[in-house]
DNA sequence: GCTCTATTTGAGTGAACACTCTAATTCCTG
DNA sequence: CAGGAATTAGAGTGTTCACTCAAATAGAGC
């Protein structure tokens, strides 16, 4: 067999990843060092740099992860409803506090050092309006497009600011909140 | 006369200001060295740690006087309109990009490092959320408490997501977005 | 012009950082 | 069980960081 060979690579790959989600979700991007991620995967610098060329890849592997945590189905079948949408948002904020955090700073502060990041937060972005979009066309019938790009803006950025609101408040009801919003679309 | 004994030292102390908040801006708080700070300020660093104890004080000053810009009349009259409360924030969002990414950044990575700080900003931010609700109310004659409160939550929520973008992307208009906000409120 | 304080200088310190390298070890494969 | 590749250990490298400090300078008040 061959596929097996790496099999411990893999293994600390994966505490490596992990542990990196830790010391991000504790220390914030600026505590993410090399050492404290080793220390908490009990690993030597060695290691680490056997599995990853360097830090910066870790953080994009865990900021990828992210991006795909808060859209699950981004090539499934297409015709989710709204409140689909927003509950699938509301389920990434709740369970993965840690990856929202992270998706966050790294949209603010990765932007400048590597635009390539923020080019891709920012597509991602833009695909996540259309499908909502999209989502509130089906939902309201009769409504005209123009009205729905704006409408499923404004709940995406309200959306957007629940989540900001969430991550610097560990108080924050952010389901009860996202929620609210549905409720506050008109009616069709 | 005694007032003036100090004059070099306060137009240092602004000079290393207004580099902290250009360095801040270009490069990010990542970024932001005292070297950076000391070489944009033309000064060395003694210079830097006889006007402040640290580099700290420095980010703290540079964020204390972004939460003030956002608000600029804080203390005023409290009898504004719903729009005065909002074409405040987009003149703070569109004249003060710079203090805007601070302020976000700060506030995603700040309460980690300083819970103090984190505290500050979410003061701020319910004392905002009350000011917006009050504004409502009175725009709108006849309308429940807790409906104010929560609508207005959710457009200050959609205004905070939306700042969020126009700091991840220079195209974004953010006045544009942030009026139609306010003409998506249901009429009185 | 003298004095005294505020200010600036610039070399220096130690710690922390990301990352490298070689030798040892583990463990799959044949 | 032997060969070899994958993995790991851990000391080490050079850089950058925030911050210090003794000495030089500047400038206001008497």
């Amino acid at each position: 067999m061959h596929g097996v060979r790496n099999r411990a690579g893999l293994e600390t790959r994966d505490r490596i990843l992990d542990a990196a989600k830790s010391v991000l979700a504790a220390r914030g991007l600026d505590g993410l060092t090399v050492k404290a991620i080793c220390d908490l995967a009990e690993i030597r610098a060695g290691s680490f740099y056997n599995l990853f060329r360097s830090k910066e890849q870790v953080v994009l592997t865990v900021v990828r992860e992210a991006i795909n945590a808060v859209d699950p189905d981004l090539y499934g079948s297409g015709d989710s409803s709204l409140s689909d949408l927003v509950n699938a948002y509301i389920r990434f904020v709740v369970d993965q506090p840690v990856l929202a955090r992270v998706y966050l700073t790294i949209a603010l502060s990765g932007g400048l050092t590597d635009p390539d990041l923020g080019q891709r937060i920012l597509r991602h972005h833009r695909e996540r309006h259309l499908r909502f979009s999209q989502a509130l066309l089906r939902d309201r019938e009769g409504l005209a497009e123009s009205i729905a790009m704006e409408r499923s803006e404004a709940l995406l950025a309200a959306l957007n600011g629940y989540a900001f609101h969430a991550v610097i408040d560990a108080h924050f009801d952010f389901g009860a909140h996202a929620r609210r919003l549905l409720s506050m679309e008109p009616a069709p």
